[in-house]
RNA sequence: GGAGAGAUGGCAGAGCGGUUGAAUGCACUGGUCUUGAAAACCAGCAAGGGGGCAACUCCUUCCAGGGUUCGAAUCCCUGUCUCUCCGCCA
């Protein structure tokens, strides 16, 4: 949520930058609620303290066993118009509220104009390719059984076996630890979040298609994001123990609403899918820095697992909804021949604290924090990559050396 | 599942119908003292919002939502969560 201070203040400013995002600021609307507000506001409240002065007099007048007939009459006429008064407050500040909920993040002041990824501006490549071209994993793998996946739940889901599931966990472990070794603290998390949690980091109420709904007020995470940024939620931190760094593996649910026909083949695309998730909570002068510290441990993991990466910044079109500026992380997939991607990592502002009420104690009162994450990575598409990349064009994986110790082989035998 | 108890400021913890936005302690901030620090002492210290150029002022908030009342942290109802005991299951 954006400060609606900014708003009153230079909404024009606000619409400018938003734009950037293309995102279309409806100023008159905005405006004519926010007179609206006020009005009413000021009303309820001047009514509010009439009748807190005469229930004081009302009170001395009971005291002193005096009438008080005439001061009840009075207060109940008040009464009236402060209800009338209070029924528009309440629909005009709802209706506030649900633009507020609706306006993206604004993007970061060097963020480039675009409309789509075609415009997101690279940043680096990193590593070797090795393999321009190879078949896919499916191809290369045995271990990858998606029919029998349907048959458990439908399209869209993966069933692992023998070698490729255990190469699953150790890239669990790899990151995880890599992560600690890092300075995040590792979390256990539930993998079921109520309708706060999800409208504190984003997700809510905009974007409910894109989740699985399990009971009234619960769904499927779709993203570790969520329950770590939440953890802090309606807290308020001291700002000597900034930063806070936070790593949680967990399994990440999406319902792909409107992806039909998009990546159907493989692993690329799925309803359910691991993903090591990092997250920092920083003081907002530090945030710009704490996302690309986020970013290099993200990069770790690829040089470490010795697989070529590209970073771009996403231009304004591609650019989230809370996001202010975010950076992707694309990983070179030689059946594909091209870059996918295979991290996120933005910076939230206070965008997200602000929903969730993530503040920071300091000297001079409390102010919102910012939040950064990022994957490190998404498990699955590395699996992909790594039996792409790391595949000799016969018959073995090749496990890259800093996986061994957590994968105990040097390579997968594929028959 | 049954039976109770509870939810108050950064934390602990009083208050149980009327200057209580809330005692007290701790923490925190400033000051005195000290070579410096600690201790001691003095002072300040909740948040959110509105109006005003400003000095300032007003409103709201004691888990959430309803209700009773001229007036609610305090009484009633509902929900959520926490704790204790019993049962059941792992």
């Amino acid at each position: 949520m954006i400060d609606i201070k900014i708003l009153r203040e230079d909404i024009e400013a606000v619409k400018e930058r938003l734009s950037v995002k293309n995102y279309d600021l409806d100023v008159e609307l905005f405006l004519s609620l926010e007179r609206q507000r006020k009005e009413s506001q000021i009303q309820v409240e001047e009514h509010q303290q009439q009748i807190n002065i005469l229930s004081k007099k009302f009170g001395e007048l009971k005291k002193n066993k005096l009438p008080t007939d005439e001061i009840s009459e009075e207060i109940e006429k008040i009464k009236t118009n402060l209800d009338s008064f209070e029924t528009t407050l309440k629909v005009v500040k709802k209706s506030l509220d649900e633009i507020l909920m609706d306006i993206p993040n604004i993007p970061d002041l060097t963020i480039p104009r675009g409309d789509s990824e075609d415009d997101n501006k690279l940043i680096k490549k990193c590593g070797k390719i090795k393999v321009l071209q190879s078949q896919d994993h499916l191809e290369i793998s045995r271990d990858i059984d998606l029919e029998i996946a349907t048959k458990l739940a439908g399209s869209r889901f993966s069933v692992l076996k023998n070698d490729v599931a255990k190469l699953h966990r150790a890239l669990i472990n790899f990151m995880l630890e890599l992560a600690e070794k890092n300075g995040y603290d590792e979390y256990y998390v539930p993998f079921l979040a109520n309708t706060e949690n999800l409208e504190g980091t984003g997700q809510l109420p905009k974007f409910e298609e894109d989740l699985f709904k399990v009971d009234n007020d619960m769904y499927l995470i779709p993203t570790a994001e969520v329950p770590l940024t939440n953890l802090l939620r309606e807290s308020i931190i001291d700002e000597n123990l900034l930063p806070i760094k936070s790593t949680a593996h967990t399994p990440c649910f999406r319902s792909e609403a409107g992806s039909y026909g998009k990546d159907t083949r493989g692993l690329i695309r799925q309803h359910q899918f691991e993903k090591v998730e990092l997250v920092q909570v920083v003081h907002p002068t530090k945030s710009n820095e704490a996302l690309e510290d986020l970013l290099t441990n993200a990069e770790e993991v690829l040089t470490l697992l010795e697989l070529p990466y590209q970073v771009v910044e996403l231009c304004g079109g591609d650019l989230g909804f809370s996001a202010a500026k975010t950076y992707d992380i694309e990983v070179w997939l030689p059946s594909q021949e091209c870059y996918r991607e295979i991290s996120s990592c933005s910076n939230f502002t206070d965008f997200q604290a602000r929903r969730s009420k993530i503040k920071i104690k300091t000297s001079e009162g409390s102010i919102f924090a910012h939040t950064i994450n990022g994957s490190a990575l998404a498990v699955g598409r590395t699996l992909i990559a790594i039996i792409e990349n790391h595949f000799d064009g016969k018959s073995k994986i090749l496990i890259p050396k800093a996986l061994q110790q957590f994968f105990k082989k040097p390579f997968i035998h594929c028959v």
